[in-house]
DNA sequence: GCCAACGTTGGC
DNA sequence: GCCAACGTTGGC
């Protein structure tokens, strides 16, 4: 099947880009979706190998900030079963795991970012949902010219 | 920090 | 199955 697109968000005091640079080989699972929606879209949707971007939410500047691999297939997330976890959902089961996410590989940086407001104006990104007044989905599908169009005003070339 | 928009919960 | 109440998200 053909490669998919993705942007996640993160706000950057929880996880940033360079927190993903750090972890060994780049890689860290995507914790913490508690959304059915983004959930469905990692666990129904997302193969090995599509490309994603890492937006910085709630701090200013407001950008897509590089980009990441889906690294591997989806699996329950650990954090549900984690009574110490912020993340803890005590009506979740092993035999029944609510929440799923998947790994995810580092594998640019833009420097400067994509900001929002370049988003905004730019011609051919007017429908991206990241733009789109009250949308608040944490993991959202990018189409492939949305994600060629976002690596030109960063001066990437796609991987 | 505010607050509008959104998603989820639970009583009925 | 409706919908009011609640909690959260996230731009500003």
């Amino acid at each position: 099947m053909a490669r998919k697109y993705w942007l996640m968000k993160s706000e950057p005091f929880e996880f940033s880009i360079d927190d993903l640079i750090s972890r060994k080989n780049g890689t860290t699972y995507w914790e913490g979706i508690r959304n059915y929606q983004a959930r469905n879209f990692m666990r129904d949707n997302m193969q090995v190998g599509d490309g994603a971007f890492f937006y910085h939410s709630r701090v200013n500047p407001l950008a897509v900030v590089g980009t990441m691999n889906i690294a591997c297939e989806p699996y329950p997330d650990p954090s549900q079963f984690d009574p110490d976890s912020k993340y803890f959902d005590p009506k979740s089961t092993k035999d029944n795991p609510r929440w799923m996410l998947v790994d995810v590989t580092f594998t640019a940086k833009f420097d400067p970012p994509v900001t929002r407001d370049q988003i905004k104006q730019t011609p051919g990104l007017e429908d991206m949902m990241v733009i789109q007044k009250g949308s608040r989905l944490s993991i959202q599908p990018v189409t492939e010219q949305e994600w060629q169009i976002i690596h030109q005003l960063a001066g990437v070339e796609p991987k």
